[in-house]
RNA sequence: GCCGGAUUAGCACAGUGGUAGUGCAGCGGUUUUGUAAACCGAAGGUCGCGGGUUCAAAUCCUGCAUCCGGCACCA
């Protein structure tokens, strides 16, 4: 053991200090300016308190406010534990649990004090406050190494009963890291932290809301109030991820779906949608669109049955694993006169399919299907109902009833990686028709499966591989790994969308499964003369209709594609006198394919501008007495900065024609 | 399903124990208008549904339903 550390810094420049020295002093060693900016420390890679000595040779880098990432995750953490010491300050009895940082903030799982009842936004500006004024006193945070059964004593005798639950059962043997911060408030953390609360900007946070939380997540557990806070380094910052949070809900297409007439929810079908003219040609569009894409790519289409009787559902697994989940009906008239039972004792049940698999196989298992007869591949817009956790409906993205562009590919085991290469393929193009790129994940083995190892070991290296093949396990295509998040029979190949704002939804998918056709007894006859059995790959690109609207309702503000929007173009008059005219250009926009009308009203122009604008229709054309004699119209784009621009009336259907032709057809 | 909040005219919202209001839309009229809201007028409501307290309830209490924000679950 040597008294001199050697530290290395990111210029290759090399100090000798002593052991024990912190990378704040190397900071003050360096220069004034870098001491005050140095927020923490990068040691060998691993970020560090920057108070906390340095006890070895290493690569020293200090962290400041120009990285954005790990300076964000370091304030947002000391707000979180800021915001739980406030808490506790405001309202004694109030035990903690769980506080990190998330992508745009933090938050921290509290249990309010069995008095009071849960925290709500109400109290948000107290505590908002109170974590100021700590923020104000400037105290330094301090880290201290306990041994497990001193900090396991004193959260038991503080009463935090939840703190000292996780530290017993906190993995590994090792002692573990306190953190003292603010008036002498302690808290289990692994860090690391800022050096002092004066580091933080007390404008550039805000509470946000305030919500139940499962301790560990788990619905059997307590209920705890979980309160959020959106932070940043400035008070710039913070202002503009507000603003991006109005712009977000602009996007909303519950907002939308009503703004621009497409569809509505309403409680006596609470769940289902009641598609409106407008939002059911965009619906159709995409039917249209994905019939194309996949009778391309060789599938059959079918059509199976909405409500199937309950002993086929259990010999799939659906009633075991799934009938919460299931509308179930009885298969004779219900008894609503009298006040005795409903159904009679004896009575069968029947349910609404939740899945397309189990009757595709149906199809898939009348008449002897030869080697020669794979792949067969399935495809149907399939109807389904969930009954949902009534909590986890949302607009058009989680409903009872949608429907999937589902399908079920039949084949050898030799034919897997090729029909799940092509399948990447299509949905590269399917999504890129759409304008978004994606990523891939491999949903691996879940705990709770079906299967042998073997089979599991089999189907996760078939998509691997078919991925690889396909070129798309890289980088730019954010391939990844998820462990445990298969489904249980099955692993599962995932796409995730990014929209034009950033966020990610999972939409398509493609599962190989040998479990079901097992179950329900498929079987293909080999080369052998002998029964084999078939593996089924579950497929969709959309996943389900209403959510992939819903998608690109926000992807596209609204301001959708010109093959997608309900109406392609208005002709709008200036005066009565081009009502003739306005007239004659719809019939041969008609003529030409186009979704247009006129809009002859007894308005001004602006109005007219202002409501098909606030529509988002694409093409406005203007025209008054001067188009009418000239044969010409005005096009007016969707977005007030974009200037008119006179043209022909054959033009303009021209322009509209070719834009109005679905992606695959051009 | 769980925690919290909400539900008033087609839409957005005001109204906290004493005669239900505003703006926009819709309807009738005037205006013929050149690129994001012309003017005037008359209408429009079992205040989500049920029960209770009160002389009196949109308002207070209570049960239910739906919606919103999360949690859990998920296409």
């Amino acid at each position: 053991m040597t008294e001199q550390v050697k530290i290395t810094l990111p210029d290759g420049s090399q100090r000798d200090v002593a052991r024990g020295t912190t990378p704040a002093e190397i900071a003050a060693a360096i220069g004034p300016g870098l001491a005050k900016a140095a927020l923490a420390a990068k040691v060998d890679g691993e970020l560090y308190d920057i108070m906390r000595p340095l006890e070895a040779d290493a690569q020293l880098a200090l962290v400041t406010a120009k990285d954005e990432k790990d300076a964000l995750e370091l304030v947002r953490h000391d707000f979180a534990h800021i915001l739980a010491e406030a808490v506790q300050a405001l309202f004694p009895g109030t035990q903690i649990t769980f506080g990190p940082a998330t992508d745009d903030g933090f938050y921290y799982d509290v249990a309010a004090p069995a008095s009071r009842g849960p925290f709500t936004e109400e109290d948000l500006p107290a505590i908002e406050a109170k974590m100021r004024e700590i923020i104000a006193a400037d105290k330094p945070l301090r880290r201290e190494v306990w041994s497990r059964e001193a900090l396991i004593e004193r959260w038991a005798s503080q009463g935090e009963s939840f703190k000292a639950e996780w530290a017993a059962e906190l993995p590994g043997d090792e002692d573990l890291t306190v953190y003292w911060s603010g008036n002498d408030w302690l808290d289990m953390c692994r860090g690391p932290h800022l050096a002092s609360t004066g580091k933080l900007d007390p404008q550039a946070f805000k509470l946000t809301r305030v919500s139940g939380a499962y301790w560990r997540g788990d619905q059997k557990n307590a209920m705890l109030s979980r309160i959020y806070g959106t932070g940043w380094l400035n008070k710039k910052q913070l202002d503009a991820h507000l603003l991006r949070l109005e712009e977000a809900a602009k996007r909303d297409h519950r907002r939308l779906g009503q703004e621009m007439d497409l569809f509505h929810l309403q409680q006596e079908a609470h769940g289902s949608v009641f598609w409106h003219p407008n939002g059911y040609v965009i619906y159709r569009a995409l039917e249209d669109y994905m019939r194309r894409a996949v009778n391309g790519a060789g599938s059959k289409e079918v059509k199976t049955p909405q409500v199937m009787d309950a002993r086929q559902w259990e010999q799939s697994g659906h009633w075991g694993k799934y009938r919460e989940n299931m509308f179930v009906i009885p298969d004779e008239t219900p008894n609503i006169e009298d006040d005795g039972p409903m159904v009679s004792n004896d009575a069968q049940w029947m349910a609404l399919k939740p899945m397309n698999c189990p009757a595709h196989i149906l199809i898939f298992k009348q008449g002897i299907k030869s080697y020669r007869d794979l792949p067969l591949r399935l495809v149907e817009n399939g109807c389904c109902h969930r009954n949902e956790p009534h909590g986890a409906l949302h607009g058009l993205m989680r409903v009872r009833q949608f429907t999937q562009d589902d399908g079920h590919i039949f084949c050898r085991e030799d034919q897997i990686v090729d029909e799940v290469q092509d399948f990447c393929k299509l949905a590269d193009r399917v999504y890129k028709d759409f304008g978004f790129t994606y990523s891939i994940k491999l949903a691996l083995r879940p705990e709770k499966r079906f299967g042998t190892e073997e089979m599991w070991d089999l189907a996760e290296t078939e998509l691997r591989d078919a991925v690889v093949r396909a070129g798309l396990a890289t980088e730019e295509y954010g391939w990844e790994e998820l462990p445990g998040e298969g489904a249980f029979y099955a692993p599962k190949l995932e796409w995730h969308l990014t929209d034009a704002i950033g966020r990610t939804w999972q939409v398509g998918t493609i599962q190989s499964d040998r479990v079901l056709p097992e179950r329900l007894d498929a079987n293909y006859v080999g080369e052998d003369g002998e029964k084999h059995r078939p593996v089924m790959l579950h497929r969709a690109i959309f996943g389900s209709y209403e959510r992939f609207i819903g998608i690109l309702i926000e992807h596209f503000a609204g301001k959708l594609p010109v093959w997608l929007a309900p109406t392609q173009a208005v002709v709008a008059t200036i005066v009565s006198d081009a009502d003739d005219y306005a007239k004659e250009v719809v019939a041969k926009l008609a003529a030409a394919g186009i979704r247009a009308e006129t809009d002859l009203r007894n308005e001004k122009i602006n109005y007219k501008v202002r409501e098909h604008s606030l529509a988002k229709v694409p093409n406005l054309l203007v025209v008054g007495r001067r188009e009418a004699e000239e044969g010409t119209v005005a096009l007016r784009r969707l977005g007030s900065d974009e200037h008119q621009k006179v043209m022909t009336v054959d033009g303009v259907i021209a322009q509209l024609v070719a834009e109005a032709t679905p992606p695959d057809l051009r």
